[in-house]
Order: structure tokens, then sequence, then C-alpha cells
DNA sequence: CGTATTACGCAACCGGGGTTTCGTAATTAG
DNA sequence: CTAATTACGAAACCCCGGTTGCGTAATACG
């Protein structure tokens, strides 16, 4: 039942996470050297790679230790509960998007540019254009980190695997919460919960990764009160 | 007026996007070689580089030419449009999804494998793995591409950009649908209708990006039915 | 006409994620 | 003790996205 040859050394994981964690938040996923990390890990690169089989493999095994032991409260008053916990997520959500770089982010010249120039959408508008050129805003590299775990789980299953495994975890404690609120009357007794969870969470998401506007404890509520008004004219 | 030095090749675009959604289409994001489009688009480089400065621009441009011109349509019943649009949607994350290897997805020993072991978050079970082992699953190759466009938005700015600009095209169609009805008396005059939106679109991506279950029209109508309703018990 | 400007093609190059090879260390089975 | 088995470390290597350098072609301007 022992396995048969040289056992692996105990302090790895923990060394090759911790180092791994710090560049991660500190430079972001592109930051996230398998190099470097073995190196400040003081192990070679093969050990690491015998442990992760990838860089993206190793990211995911950084953010689950990081988001390790949510809990949730059940007041039993949903309209409490509920916002308490998206904005849980959304906490988790905007801890990755904080990494980046440790300077200032003085948002020059207006941020999101609302998109007032024509809806030219030809790629190469300047002449000549070279990869390096805008990227890096110097923020908001962590709302990659979320995105490149979502490709990730797109490229590996396994890490796919993983990865909806980590969330059942955390949505299972959410899911129960919603069918004692049922139970307890306070929400419709044919709710379908599986529906109005995923718009809960579909929406911080959605508003993370794709319109990239920020989540806080209003827009948790907002969506919380629409949620649970229903968008239908109430009968009287 | 008229640009300086020598004009570019009117015709590169469009082989070169052409030979680029055949590749993204048949072998997914990753099989998207700069190095095989060029070939296969009979240019060099360095041409196709002058013009989108990275593969993630190269790719967005190949998935914005192929959802161009979508509709929507308003017959006047939001319970009717609402899911129409939304299965629109879907389609078109599904186009995406289906793309992958031609072979037939035999599926064997019970797709999603509903997590009947051990909880065990240690990444190397079996002794020593390497990266090549299972992925490619021969299917799912192209939720893939969502994602991949997900992060490609996160770590170039400009691409999130453009990407915002697209869906922000597509998403205004349904914001107007959505106030028309507001106007017409369908739905709730002080109806949160970005928070509304937000929810719906978001349960599609967040499915298809996080939980990875299919969306089709039953799971449309689950949705719209849910936020309607809405989940507080009704006041009689 | 000549000159400035910009695009194209070719080939060599660079950097980073991941692999291979091989010698060595640590353990279990007989 | 010996053999089998597995992990570790070091260096060279491969692949691919992206860059550089340079010679040449096509246009505008004077």
């Amino acid at each position: 039942m022992t396995p048969r040859g040289r056992p692996r050394r105990a302090d790895v994981d923990e060394g090759v996470l911790s180092a791994a964690t710090e560049l991660l938040l500190q430079r972001g996923y592109a930051g996230l050297s398998p190099d470097e990390v073995a190196e400040r890990a003081g192990v070679a690169k093969t050990t690491l790679y015998r442990r992760w089989p990838t860089k993206d493999h190793l990211a995911l095994a950084v953010v689950a230790r990081l988001q390790a032991g949510d809990e949730i409260t059940d007041s039993g008053d949903i309209r409490r509960d509920l916002p308490a916990y998206l904005e849980k997520i959304a906490a988790g959500l905007n801890r990755m998007r904080a990494a980046g770089r440790g300077g200032a982010a003085s948002d020059p010249a207006g941020g999101a540019a609302p998109a007032g120039d024509q809806p030219d959408d030809r790629p190469g508008d300047q002449p000549d254009r070279k990869a390096g050129d805008q990227d890096e805003p110097d923020d908001d590299r962590g709302a990659g980190t979320v995105a490149e775990l979502v490709a990730a789980a797109a490229r590996h299953p396994d890490v796919g695997a993983l990865e909806r495994r980590m969330y059942a975890e955390r949505n299972a404690l959410a899911h129960a919460l919603l069918h004692r609120a049922v139970e307890r009357g306070e929400l419709r007794p044919d709710l379908d919960v599986e529906a109005l969870f995923d718009q809960l969470a579909g929406a911080l998401y959605y508003r993370v990764l794709i319109t990239g506007l920020p989540v806080d404890r209003a827009y948790a509520e907002r969506l919380v009160d629409t949620a649970l008004r229903g968008a239908a004219v109430p009968k009287e």
C-alpha cells in the first residue's frame, strides 16, 4: 500500500505554491513563469512539471488554495443572505482583479473610452502595429486571471473538471440556502433554483469577464432585487 | 488625404481571414497557427502581423466576421422575443462549441463523471504526468474559442475594447427591446433593465464557460420564465 | 525625374512553455 | 545486500508566437 520508489519531498508543494502565488498576484498570469517559480522555490523545473503538468494546472492550484474556506451565513432572511453571498463571490473576483503592478493606477485619459469612434471593424488602422504596443495597462491584470482560468478549463479537460468541482463545492451552499428559503416560504415553491442561481452568479461573471464593469455590493443588491421581484408587472 | 506610401494589397484581409476561419473552426483555437494561416493565405508572416498584431486579434476578427448580421424580432410579446434572442446568442456559442475535430464524440465512460471521488485537492495523484496526456477530448474544442476570446480580452486592452463594442452592438438591440416592453406595459415600469439583461445573458455565458452545461431553447425559456415571474412569492 | 514613405517577402532570430536524457538519491520487496 | 522502482536535478532541446533586419516593390510629392 505504501508507494514503491523514492517518496516525494513533502515540502515542495508548499514552497512552489507560495512562490507561484506571489508571482501570480504581483505580476499576473503572464508573469507566472514556470522557470522563475522553480527557481524561487529552489526546485528543478522537471520536478515542478512532474507535479503540475501545466502552468494552467499550477495556476488553478494557486487560486483554489487562495479561496479555500469560504463560508455562508443563513440568517433566515434571503434578501440579506443572497447579496452577502454574491458579494463574497465578487470579492474573490476582485481580489484576482486587484492582482497587477503595485503602482497606483492613475487612469490617464478617462478609462474605458465610451466608444465614440466610427465602428470601423478593420483591424489595422494606423500603419503597422506591434504586439507589445498597448498591452498591460498597469492594472486589471487579474481580471485576466479569472479569464485565463476559464480558458485553461477549456484547454485541459482535467483542469476543467477540477475547476467545476471547486465551483460546485461553493455553489452547493448557495443552492442549499435557496432551497431552505423555498421550504421556509420565503420563495416560490415552484421556483427553478438552478435557473435563479445561474442568473445571479452568471451576471457577476458576465460583468467581470465580458463587460469589464465593476461588481460591488450595490450591484449585488440590484441583482437580487430584480431577480426576486421579477420583471413582469405584479398582478394586483 | 490619400495615404503616402505603398498601398496595402486589398485582397490580403479576405484571404487571411478565410484561411484563419477555416483553421479555427476545424482545429480550434490552439490549431490556429499564424505560420499556417500565412502559408495558406499565400502571405508572409510579417504581413500578417502588420495587420493583426497578435493571434488573439486575428481570432477576434474571425469571430466578429462570423457572427455579423444578427437581427432581432419584436413581435410585441416579450415572453416570445426574449427566449428567441437568447437562443440566438446560444446558437453563436454553440456554433463555436461545435468547432472541433470532425470525428464522432463517442463519450466513453459516462460523460462528466458526477464527482464521486474523494475531494483530494492535491494535484499529482498518479506518479508523473506529462502535459499532452489527457488534453483534447476529441470535441468541445470551441467552447474553448469563446473562453480564449475572454482571456484575449483580458490580455490586450484593445482586443477587449473591440470585443465589448461587438457585444454592445448586439445587446443594444436587446436593451431596446426590453425598454419597449416596459413602455408597452408588459414589464414593470421601474424595472432595472441592465440588471435583468446581465442576468439573462450572464446565465448563458456562465453555463457555457463555467459549468460547461449545454444551452438550448428549453434552458432559455426557463431563464426567461424565472426572471419574469421573480423568485419571491407572489402577493395575492 | 528623384526622393520620401509605406507595404511586402524572406530568413534569421528571440523568449517562454514544455520535453528529453541521463546520472543520482531514496525508498520497498525479496 | 541486491534489485526494482520512483523522485530529484541539470542541461540540452523542441515548438510556436512574435520580432528584427534587410532588400525590394509601389505609391505620393516636388
